[in-house]
DNA sequence: CTTAGGG
DNA sequence: CCCTAAG
């Protein structure tokens, strides 16, 4: 790709320039001047920071001491800023991996390709733009408060990089593209910025990167959550994405580099439960600082959740990315689901190169189209659904409350959420469940940056809801095992009022899937009436449809009646996907627990896009979906039969439930398939599909390549006799 | 809209 | 997967 070329290349022509320095005695000096520059820059930088959080402190008062600021002003940036750099060099060169998190950018001139990348960052209420060389951008810890930022030019992004002294956090910077460079990454016309107060953890090395935004924290409600979310100042075009926390409270974003970024000692040694504990509940909405997290309900929340934004020391700060990609990734094994509202947007004039096409994809599919990589920031916030029940009713205030009370008795899977009621006690015990909170898996929202708050706030509610009423189902866990049989009662199961229940967990994992996702917990001490979830055929067809919601009602009535089963695919397939979540061993504190099975989130990744999207938002590519082996079988039997060059018979055969797969991709995947077949098994990466099929595959296609062959033949054969004939006719007259 | 191929 | 040229 050119854009990633192109920044590794920045990257690259740093470290070189830092490996020559003998070379060349001008270029040092050179070099050196543009280092100091750097850093005055950076000071100035932080200065402003420094200053906001000063501020912030002051509003905050619960949330003061630390020494982050101290530090701050100390010039502790360079680390950060290095890992910042490397993460993003890390990012790069992951061309699969998604999440990418912005930093500083580079402001490239290609033809600099010595020099240090230039990243300008744009501090809000400082006019003054600054800049931070690669090299300087280096320390350990950053703190930088988020900030908004006009943008300055037609390319140019805000930047805005917020670090908590705790070092934990971690921000990127949006990159600055220069007018020429259109198609990088940082080049966003706008940006959106939502604003989330999360925590950006730095990933340690070997960690997935993700930045993730928390939403809303406690649990509860996921309306409202999604509500504030809408509000959040959305400026332009910037991919956010949300990452719930695993814990189901607040979480802080989590950025996170490629498995092999380095980080800072810093995040390692910050021991995340610590850092967890002090983000709970921070406040999700928020664009600036003062702006007060109106969604709460609960004052001991509110209180709670602010005092990780204002600290500068433990606390994460807000931050705003605008940037790129980021991959969530949340899930350790105590994650949930992560639920995730991913919105992408894409520069305009570049992205939107083709309305036509734009309508085509969207006529084909719903798929959600990811614009490459390149144009599209994001924020991430997650939001992490949580929907109270407590007998039946919905209740938010327990919720909120219930957060700080919360006993959290881990079993194995934490506890996200439910607490048990006392059982009514008759004569048939029943057993009280209250579920917390449950993630909603990760939803990908498309939308275009001319989009109205309205119609985003709309598209949200209605990804959420496709996704709770007709793309999940419940599953049960207990003692962190899941409960396979469904017919047994809820007594066999170990499920009775006077037991303890600790270990009851639901999850809600995409219909698809069929390696149990976990998505939430709850434990209960009672018993809980809540029904079993039952395992849905491979193949969802309508009556799978069936099934989710009636299992979904089970929990969730009041969604039943939105269910929109139609906006998610059936896809049976299931993704397979092998999660780029990652295993985030450092989420621990989490109550929640959650293990993320590999095709949880991609299952769910369906876009509910608005069908008649008002206006043609970016074209983004569709979200990748490898073929599970059950597809490809599904194929190969489908093009030994109907042979290759029909696949829209192929299609509509052996794919017409799923609306994911047009005749193109399967023409596409036999192409992969028949080229699989020929290189060496060492060589085939993604999910092994069985040699039987391969050989089939290559029969199959050795088999319609000699007989479309053969027909060709034929044709020409009859075309040549036919313009013979209409010869011989006219003599004949 | 489908196919077929290159990217 | 995307994009397109050709039917």
């Amino acid at each position: 790709m050119v854009l990633e070329r192109r920044l590794d290349y920045d990257f690259n022509g740093h470290q070189v320039q830092v490996k020559r320095r003998a070379r060349s005695a001008r270029r040092r000096a050179k070099f050196q001047r543009r280092v100091e520059d750097n850093q005055m820059c950076a000071f100035d930088l932080l200065a402003t920071v420094a200053g906001k959080l000063f501020l912030q402190e002051k509003e905050h008062p619960l949330t003061s001491g630390d020494k982050s600021s101290e530090k701050i002003q100390q010039g502790f940036v360079k680390e950060e800023c290095r890992d910042a750099s490397e993460a993003f060099k890390t990012e790069l060169s992951n061309e699969d991996c998604h999440r990418r998190c912005e930093h500083g950018f580079v402001k490239d001139d290609s033809k600099n390709a010595d020099k240090p990348f230039k990243a300008e960052l744009y501090v809000e209420g400082s006019s003054d733009i600054k800049c931070l060389s690669n090299s300087e951008v280096q320390s350990e810890n950053c703190h930088f408060k988020e900030h908004s930022h006009p943008k300055i030019d037609g390319n140019s992004h805000v930047a805005s990089m917020v670090a908590n002294s705790s070092c934990l956090e971690r921000l990127g910077a949006e990159r600055l593209a220069d007018g020429k460079n259109h198609n990088e990454v940082g080049n966003l016309s706008s940006k959106v910025e939502l604003g989330l107060s999360s925590k950006v953890e730095l990933g340690s090395s070997g960690s997935p990167d993700t930045i993730g935004c928390n939403l809303g924290g406690d649990v509860t409600k996921v309306k409202d959550e999604l509500h504030k979310f809408a509000k959040a100042p959305v400026v332009t075009s910037t991919e956010m994405r949300c990452l719930d926390d695993p814990v189901g409270e607040r979480s802080p974003v989590q950025l996170s580099s490629g498995g092999n970024a380095k980080l800072s000692g810093c995040v390692d040694n910050m021991p995340y439960s610590t850092l967890s504990e002090g983000y709970d509940n921070v406040p999700v909405v928020s664009r600036d600082d003062d702006e007060n997290f109106s969604g709460c309900d609960n004052p001991s929340l509110e209180t709670k959740s602010f005092r990780p934004i204002s600290h500068i020391g433990d606390q994460s700060i807000r931050k705003t990315l605008a940037a790129k990609y980021c991959k969530v990734a949340q899930q350790s094994k105590h994650d949930t689901l992560s639920n995730s509202v991913e919105v992408v947007n894409g520069n305009l004039n570049e992205t939107y190169t083709s309305r036509k096409n734009f309508y085509k994809r969207q006529r084909s599919e719903m798929n959600i189209p990811f614009k490459k990589r390149k144009i599209f920031n994001c924020g991430s916030f997650s939001n992490s659904n949580e929907l109270v029940r407590s007998g039946g009713t919905y209740d938010k205030k327990n919720g909120a409350s219930s957060t700080s009370h919360g006993t959290h008795k881990d079993t194995g899977m934490s506890s996200l959420g439910a607490h048990q009621y006392s059982s009514l006690g008759s004569k048939d015990s029943h057993v009280n469940l209250r579920i917390k909170s449950f993630r909603v898996p990760e939803l990908f929202i498309e939308i275009p940056e001319t989009a109205t708050i309205e119609s985003l706030k709309r598209s949200v509610m209605e990804a959420v809801t496709a996704v709770l009423g007709g793309g999940l189902r419940v599953g049960v866990i207990l003692h962190g095992k899941k409960v396979r049989d469904d017919s047994k009662t809820l007594l066999q199961a170990g499920i009775s009022h006077d037991k303890q229940l600790d270990a009851l967990g639901f999850t809600l994992e995409p219909i698809s899937s069929q390696s149990p996702t976990p998505v939430c917990a709850a434990d209960s001490r009672d018993v809980p009436t809540v029904d079993k979830p039952q395992p849905l055929p491979r193949y969802p067809s309508s009556a799978a449809i069936h099934q989710r919601n009636q299992s979904c009602s089970d929990v969730f009535p009041e969604h039943r009646v939105t269910s929109l089963g139609n906006l998610v695919e059936s896809d049976q397939d299931s993704a397979l996907s092998p999660v780029n979540t990652a295993v985030y061993k450092r989420l621990a504190d989490s109550r929640a627990l959650v293990t993320v099975p590999e095709m949880g989130v991609q299952a769910l990744s369906l876009l509910p896009v608005p069908q008649k999207s008002k206006r043609p938002e970016t074209v983004q590519r569709r979200i990748r979906r490898p073929f599970s082996v059950a597809e490809v079988e599904a194929l190969v039997q489908a093009v030994e039969k109907l042979g290759t060059g029909r696949w829209r018979d192929v299609k509509l055969r052996a794919f017409d439930n799923a609306k994911h797969r047009t005749y193109v991709d399967l023409k596409d995947k036999w192409k992969t398939l028949v080229h699989t077949a020929r290189i060496s098994p060492q060589q085939r990466r993604g999910e092994p599909v069985p040699q039987e099929l391969l050989d089939r595959v290559l029969t199959a296609h050795a088999f319609w390549s000699q007989h479309q062959t053969k027909q060709q033949l034929n044709k020409q054969h009859q075309q040549q006799q036919h313009q013979q004939q209409p010869q011989t006719c006219l003599l004949l007259q």
